[in-house]
DNA sequence: GGTCATTGACTGACTGGTCAGTCAGCAGGG
DNA sequence: CCCTGCTGACTGACCAGTCAGTCAATGACC
């Protein structure tokens, strides 16, 4: 219950709404700086470059969702398989979220070039499949899944989730389409490549009652700890999921340290 | 059988080699200038922006795509399927191709800020889901494919081979892995998604086969038509596929509309 | 308990480099 | 002699990073 939030928190929650607001190439340091009402000064006082502030969001984010993913450890294989399909569907209106994945696969789409952003993603993507190769195992060892081949699969799923997510957010101003791409996706996903996985008499949640079932969405839940806030009024939703990766939702913050305030969204901004 | 390749032509190759050796993020109007021996001022005279001449580029790279589609419209249904798999399986040592998907991904990355590349994302992603859709409605109807979703398994194939090959080329400095993420994805594919598609004592050529069979892939095939050729000695490999699209390879140039230089895009207007 | 030194957090103004876009002008063919 | 294709030099904007300095808190010494 620290109070008060530190410096530190309030920088990286001022890259994630600088991030949301301006993407990642457009990004300046005085765009973050505004975000955290401090000064560009100050930015460089902590971070020697932009590069190092980057990567160090990268890595925050990260470990964040690898908290978020280490709480649902002891749900039942099959749940936690419907809820790792969940995390990469969602719908049209979210569009903070949105926003942020589209800032996260700019970011991705520098790894080619840049070392440590390439080592951060490689992390997420050993989380990723990994997280998923162990729910298989788990199931496959108590019987709720055929003996399939393991780190294919993974690759399959997460490929396909995250395809899905790529497209449906760089296409955004779509037009006409039925339900979003991740959804429809979700749903071929399930019938196709998950229930053909189950073991004989074995039943997956559905999509609809596990996305319902999973932690607050960005501006549900009532949220409770407000502190030092100043004249921002943040709701929370800060730090989403992974690279490429999880998907994630609203709040959390530092849902893995517990600690306070976190984040705000999006009201704000520059002008 | 023009001769000399028109500057429409070199500008557009230019802008190919430009982006595969700086990427997206890093090009500059010199960068290209430089690639295709021109200055920087000539292309601000055929195009007004820049903004104008990544579109036009992205046009041309996406009606060679198109092209490319067409051609192969009259083989049989099941042969099809395979090369558009095939279409998105690279192997880690096709860099140049890499090269050129990494700055694809920037580009799309860019579609929410900008309405024009937006569109262009939009057309091919119509192109694409369009294709599979229309093999599998031709083989539905000739007995060889189930009567399966047509447009979820379209947009179920997209997003996986999409998603793999980001991946892949994302976190290209791999370590360890075994084979490459668009080839496990690709194999799982077709056994876990494909086959299942197929009717009774149907069957699919394999991906390696089909691989093999397809057109020339980069620094292959003899090549002819070397014109004008100054400097630089150019192969080929010029357009390559389309946005998050199609993978293709390398030469083609412009395989669409066989006439003269056509391309040059839209220099016209203002100035 | 009052003065002074030190340090850590923080800022505004500045600098140097980069890059898209402009402009005046040149070659050559019709 | 004018028009099209093309060029080199220049400009203005933008931005990461620097620097000199402010301010508050902490602690030391008398």
């Amino acid at each position: 219950m620290t109070d008060e939030p530190s410096t530190a928190e309030e920088i990286m929650d001022g890259v994630y709404r600088a991030l949301c607001a301006h993407g990642y190439a457009g990004l300046t340091m005085q765009d973050i700086a505004d975000e955290c009402s401090k000064s560009k000064s100050l930015l460089h006082y902590h971070y020697d470059t932009k590069e190092d502030l980057l990567v160090a969001f990268l890595d925050h984010v990260i470990s964040d969702f690898e908290g978020r993913v280490a709480e649902r450890a002891d749900r039942p294989p099959t749940e936690r398989l419907v809820e790792f399909v969940c995390w990469f569907v969602f719908e049209r209106d979210e569009s903070e979220r949105e926003s942020f994945h589209i800032a996260l696969l700019e970011l991705r789409s520098q790894g080619p070039f840049n070392d440590r952003i390439r080592e951060q993603l490689a992390r997420s993507d050993r989380l990723l499949r990994g997280t998923v190769s162990e729910v298989l195992v788990e199931g496959i060892d108590s019987g709720v899944f055929r003996d399939v081949d393991v780190e294919e699969t993974a690759a399959l799923l997460v490929a396909t989730l995250d395809g899905a997510r790529t497209r449906q957010i760089t296409m955004a101003g779509d037009e006409s389409e039925g339900p979003a791409y991740t959804r429809t996706v979700a749903e071929a996903t399930m019938s196709r490549v998950l229930e053909p996985l189950l073991a004989e008499g074995v039943e997956l949640p559905s999509i609809a009652e596990t996305v319902e079932s999973l932690p607050a969405r960005t501006g549900e839940e009532p949220g409770e700890g407000r502190a030092a806030g100043e004249e921002t009024m943040d709701e929370d939703a800060t730090d989403e999921d992974v690279m490429g990766e999880g998907t994630t939702d609203g709040p959390a913050a530092d849902a893995t340290d517990g600690s306070t305030a976190s984040v705000t969204a999006d009201d704000e901004d520059s002008g």
